[in-house]
DNA sequence: CGCCGCTTGTGCATGCGTTCTCAAAGTCTT
DNA sequence: AAGACTTTGAGAACGCATGCACAAGCGGCG
C-alpha cells in the first residue's frame, strides 16, 4: 500500500519541512492542520503543500484539514524516520568535532556512531563519548554497526578518496562538507553543504544591492516577508 | 556593459562551481579550458556550462575554449569577489566556534570581523582572534565595520529574533544554521544550511535501496557515476 | 435531514531550467 | 590562402515544478 509512488525530488526536500512544521504543532496539542496553516508554518504556499502531500495519499479530511499526529506518521514513514540511521564522521577537525557533539542528530535519529580520521594523533582520543578510530577500520566499522550514512568533514584534498573508502566500505549515502566536487557511483546517494558557495551567493545578490556605494545599506522597513527555513 | 542582464537563479548557483574549478585549473598554470572539460570540473554538462556563461557575456572563443584568467575575472566579478564582504556571526557555541576558526573564509574574501552571543558569561571570552561581543552592540558592530552579511548560529528558537535584529542593525543578507524557517522582507535575501534536511533527505532515498531488509548494504562496484560538489 | 461553508485534491496553464542540436566563428595545418 | 577541425553560442523542444482555480467531499448547523 506505501510502496512504489514516485514523489519529486523537490517535493522530497520539502517533505522535512513539514515534519518539523508538525513536531511543533503537535508539541502544541492542536490536533488537526489545514494546508494552509502548514504552509506558513514550513514557509511555502498552500497549494504546493497540498500537491506534495497529495503524492503521499490522500490523507487529508476536506472541509477540515490534515491530522497532525497521522501525518506526522505518514511522512516520518515515506522519509525513512521510523528506523535509527547510525552514522559515520570522517575527518574529526574542527567541523568534524563541531559535529561530533552536536545533539541535535541523535535526537532526530541519526546516531553518530563512528569517528573517523587519518591523522595517527588523533586516533585514540575521546570526542564525546566516541573514540577516534582509524581510516583503515573504515569497513570494519560500517559493517559491524551497520551504518548506511556517511559524513566527510575532510579537507577537499582528501574528500574524493575518502568518498571512495566510504562507498567501498559500503556506505551507501554521502553528506559532503569538503568544498569540492565528489564523485560517486550512482546508486550511491550523495549530498553536499557548501558554505563558500552560500556566501559567494549572497554576494551576488548582495552585490546588486549596493551597486557599488560604500556608505551603509539602507535600513528598511520590513514590508513583504521572504522565506526560507 | 556588465549591467543588467538577468541572470538565472540556477545559474547563479553554479557560478561559484565554475569559479573553483577555474582556481584549480589556473593553479595548474592551464591557460584555457573548454566548456568539456570545465563541465567535467565541476560536475555538471557541458551545455550548461556553456548556455550559464553565455548569460555573463561571449567570453569563449570558437575553436580554442574560454580564457582561464579573463573568465575566473568575469565570475569574480559577477558574484562580487572583487570587494572583502565582512561578516557577523551571531551565536558562539558549538558551531559559531567552528566557523569563527575555519580559515577558508578569510581565504576567499569573506572575513569574520564580528561574533556576538547573547550569553554574558560567553561575552569577553576570546575565540581566534576576535572577542566575543554582546548582542545590543550589533547595531554598532555592523555599522562601523560596514558588515551586510551575518551568520545565524544559535539556537533555533532564538533564530528569528537574531535574525530580525540583525536586518534592523542593517545586514541585508543572513545565511541560517538554525532548524527553522525563518523570515526576512523580501529586500534582504536569506540562506539557510540545514544539516537534519540534509540528513532527511538522504533517510529517504536510502530507504528506498534497502526495502527493508537488515543485510549490509551492497558493495556494488562503480559503474556510471552521480556527481556534486 | 438537507443545506451551507470549509478545505482538500487535482486538472490545467504557465514559467523556468535542462538538454539537444547545429550553424557560426574561430584556430591550426599544409 | 584554403580547407579541415574544433568549440562556442543560441534556438528550440522538452520536462519538471509551481500556482491558480474549482469541483468534489466532508462536517456541522439549523
Ligand atoms: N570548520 C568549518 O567551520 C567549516 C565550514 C565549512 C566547510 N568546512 C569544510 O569542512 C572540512 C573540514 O574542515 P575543518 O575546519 O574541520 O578542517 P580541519 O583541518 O580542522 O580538520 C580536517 C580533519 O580531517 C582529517 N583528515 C585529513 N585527511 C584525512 C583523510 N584522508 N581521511 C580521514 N581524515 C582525514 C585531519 O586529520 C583533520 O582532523 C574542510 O573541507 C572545510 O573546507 C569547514
Ligand atoms: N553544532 C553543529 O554541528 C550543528 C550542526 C547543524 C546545525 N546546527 C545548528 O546550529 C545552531 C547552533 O548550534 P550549536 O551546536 O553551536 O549550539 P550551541 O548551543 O552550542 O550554541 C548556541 C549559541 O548561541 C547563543 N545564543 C543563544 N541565544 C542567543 C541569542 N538570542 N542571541 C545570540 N546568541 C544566542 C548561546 O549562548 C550559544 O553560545 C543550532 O540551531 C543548531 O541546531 C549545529
Amino acid at each position: 500500500m506505501a510502496a512504489a509512488r514516485r514523489i519529486p525530488e523537490a517535493t522530497v526536500a520539502r517533505l522535512p519541512l513539514y515534519y518539523r512544521a508538525l513536531l511543533d504543532t503537535a508539541d502544541q496539542h492542536v490536533a488537526t492542520v489545514s494546508s494552509e496553516r502548514l504552509a506558513e508554518l514550513a514557509g511555502v504556499n498552500a497549494a504546493k503543500v497540498r500537491k506534495d502531500l497529495s503524492y503521499l495519499g490522500s490523507y487529508g479530511t476536506r472541509g477540515v484539514g490534515y491530522d497532525v499526529e497521522f501525518l506526522l506518521h505518514q511522512i516520518s514513514r515515506e522519509l525513512g524516520l521510523t528506523q535509527d540511521w547510525p552514522v559515520v564522521i570522517v575527518g574529526v577537525g574542527n567541523l568534524g568535532h563541531a559535529l561530533a557533539n552536536y545533539r541535535g542528530f541523535g535526537a532526530r535519529g541519526f546516531q553518530v556512531e563512528g569517528l573517523v580520521d587519518a591523522d595517527p594523533k588523533k586516533v585514540g582520543t575521546k570526542v564525546g563519548n566516541l573514540v577516534v578510530e582509524a581510516l583503515d577500520d573504515l569497513p570494519r566499522i560500517v559493517e559491524e554497526r551497520k551504518i548506511a550514512i556517511g559524513i566527510v568533514a575532510t579537507p577537499a584534498s582528501a574528500a574524493q578518496e575518502v568518498a571512495d573508502r566510504l562507498v567501498q566500505a559500503g556506505v551507501s549515502s554521502i553528506l559532503n562538507f569538503a568544498p569540492t566536487v565528489v564523485t560517486v557511483p550512482t546508486e550511491v546517494s550523495l549530498r553536499k553543504v557548501d558554505l563558500a558557495i552560500e556566501l559567494q551567493i549572497l554576494s551576488f545578490y548582495q552585490q546588486r544591492k549596493t551597486p557599488n556605494g560604500d556608505g551603509p545599506p539602507a535600513h528598511a522597513a520590513p514590508s513583504k516577508r521572504a522565506r526560507a527555513t
